[in-house]
RNA sequence: UGGGAUGUAGCCAAGCCGGUAAGGCACAGGACUUUGACUCCUGCAUCUCGCUGGUUCGAGUCCAGCCAUCCCAGCCA
């Protein structure tokens, strides 16, 4: 492993501790027979790369490197280039950096485009072995020919061409001679197979595309059931790992080992691709809302990619976390999006330094508190975790608290700020409210309370209890902020099955909150900082952010059980 | 009778050669709490493992039939 491809951010991952699954079981059968070399285990993650990698490429991602991992073998990154007119380099850059965030490191970077020259040998051989064949059936034709799913397909009229005429024919089409769609390469099967994918399924097509790293060099390429195959058996792939949608492939896949001439033998074997609710993992329809503007890029915050996620504030650990829990199998699933978030908020919780944010302030004066002092508090920045110290808050006679942690009319069980209430402040004082001070308009515009000097730090040498601790920030220190709040880009649980995006879109995804207070240790913020600001959630600083306009967005909420509390009347 | 696959709690998911249903999330109670967070207890499939039969002393696990759901008719991957 090349150390100019590692990035060390991660990660304690033991794979050889983790439970097993289906597809550990049938590498050990592979190597208990005798058909695979136990020190040989190969596995590839092969992305397209037409568009950015996502929460479910995650699963792929672990189930291929971990498996690799586990059995001390190899797992290469390659690029399943086929398909010139999708791809570009933007995507295929954006995906080693995805992966490297993941913590993945590959053994071997590949890229399908640099086998063309062996796919087509092997595709000279099959002609040779009167395995493949040209035909000259449009598009539209060969789909008539093909049959029905209940139907058998009919051969086509250019079937029993003779091996030199395909070897003369194919020649050409490689030198261009030939318009786009005129012609294909097909492989010699069967025509009445119950698998559709078997009736003579096409093996290159003409296309006259630029590919976006090998230029104008070919102008047929490959299919991708003839050229995964191939792919594998060049790097010595052992175990070809994809999704469920392949097992139908399975047979052609195989077809394709056994008769293009070379000797590897690698065993494809599918796996359950990911659904999380709320969210969908179709690359088309998040290319589409990139597209339309509906978020502002394919790492949108909202969006299910892992530049999304790590913008939002996700981790590394949290992903890999979530890809373990959900286990690998074959069961069609709907995996729940609140088990993604107990991922974070796991991670989070015990790595993220504690801070105090307003996010929506209101104006505190604490009258008997002497005007112009400053006291600075020592507070811990993670219960959890003493090593990470402390640092200093200053605390002064006028300062912010949240607008929620106020109510001039309570509701039961509401231990916050209300009239004649006493709360503490975290780490400083208990406070009592005294005055509700409002605008013409009713709204409240401030409050004044008075401070028991005695409870310094907390507690009330009296003894005296008090339900309710609230964050706050010294109005002369606060910072502002802009502070981005998320929730889920649909209104429905499963947005795939929608037939129509648009009227599924939650209006209310994205809350941009202005003017939020927080206190000053946060001046020092870098884009990619995690934090748990008190009571109100984890956030992460967002890119957009200056020293002069701090932005966040909240990763994820904390949990709540007063909001249930309040839900339930 | 087109082919391929899957069906265990609200959501994931263990459950290998049959022996009397792991774990996690969610949820609900409670304890603790200078975050209504965290943590910790407790509960959460007992005519039950899609259904119906069968084999067996005994079946989620074996057999048969049925039902439901998903995937496949791109010169996409």
């Amino acid at each position: 492993m090349a150390d100019d491809i590692r990035n060390g951010e991660i990660l304690d991952t033991e794979a050889s501790e983790s439970a097993s699954n289906f597809i550990f079981d049938f590498v050990n059968e592979d190597i208990e027979s005798g058909k695979v070399n136990k020190d040989a285990i190969t596995t590839r993650f092969p992305p397209e790369p037409n568009g950015y990698l996502h929460i479910g490429h995650a699963k792929a991602l672990c189930i291929d490197f971990l498996t690799a991992q586990k059995f001390n073998g190899r797992c290469n990154l390659r690029y399943d280039d086929t398909n010139p007119i999708k791809e570009n380099v933007e995507y295929a850059e954006s995906m080693q950096e995805d992966i490297k965030w993941l913590g993945f490191n590959w053994d071997g970077m590949y890229y399908a485009s640099d086998y063309f020259d062996t796919m087509y040998e092997c595709a000279v051989r099959l002609i040779k072995n009167n395995l493949a064949y040209v035909c000259d059936l449009s598009a539209d034709e060969i789909r008539e020919y093909r049959g029905t799913l209940t139907e058998p397909g009919k051969e086509s009229p250019y079937r029993n061409r003779s091996v030199e005429e395909n070897l003369d024919l194919l020649a050409r089409m490689k030198a261009g001679e030939f318009a786009e769609g005129t012609r294909v390469l097909r492989a010699k099967i069967d025509m009445a197979s119950p698998n559709i994918n078997m009736r003579d399924p096409v093996v290159y097509r003409i296309m006259r595309v630029e590919h976006y790293r090998i230029g104008s060099k070919w102008c047929i390429y490959p299919m991708y059931d003839f050229a995964h195959p191939i792919e594998d058996m060049i790097e010595n792939v052992t175990h070809s790992l994809c999704s469920l949608e392949y097992e139908d492939h399975r047979p052609l896949y195989d077809w394709v080992v056994n008769n293009c001439g070379l000797p590897a033998r690698p065993r494809q074997i599918e796996f359950a691709r990911l659904n999380l609710s709320y969210t969908m993992m179709s690359k088309r329809k998040l290319l589409q809302l990139v597209n339309e503007a509906i978020v502002a890029g394919w790492d949108d915050p909202r969006m299910p990619t892992l530049s999304g996620l790590r913008r939002r504030g996700y981790t590394p650990a949290a992903v890999r976390d979530f890809c373990e829990r959900i286990g690998v199998a074959k069961t069609n699933s709907m995996v729940d999006y609140a088990l993604l978030e107990h991922c974070v908020r796991e991670d989070l919780n015990a790595g993220a330094p504690r801070m105090m944010a307003v996010l929506r302030p209101l104006k505190v004066i604490i009258d008997n508190y002497p005007e112009g002092q400053v006291e600075w508090f020592d507070v811990e920045n993670n219960p959890e975790n003493p090593d990470m110290g402390t640092r200093k808050v200053p605390f002064s006679r006028e300062i912010f608290i949240e607008q929620d942690d106020f109510m001039e009319n309570p509701p039961n069980k509401y231990f916050r700020l209300y009239p004649g209430n006493e709360v503490r402040l975290k780490n400083t004082y208990f406070i009592k409210c005294n005055e509700v001070v409002k605008d013409g308009a009713g709204n409240i515009i401030e409050l004044h309370c008075s401070y028991d000097p005695a409870s310094k730090g907390g507690n009330s040498p009296d003894g005296r209890k008090v339900k309710g601790t609230l964050h706050w920030v010294s109005a002369a220190h606060a910072i502002n902020a802009d502070i981005r709040l998320y929730d889920h880009l649909f209104t429905e649980s499963d947005p795939g099955a929608a037939e129509d995006l648009h009227s599924i879109i939650n209006p209310d995804s994205l809350e941009v909150l202005t003017g939020c207070k927080l206190e000053p240790n946060l001046a020092l913020t870098k884009p990619g900082d995690h934090y748990q600001f008190l009571r109100m959630g984890y956030f992460c600083t967002d890119k957009d952010s200056t020293p002069d306009r701090l932005v966040f967005n909240r990763t994820v909420g904390l949990k709540d059980s007063w909001v249930k509390e309040v839900k339930k009347g």
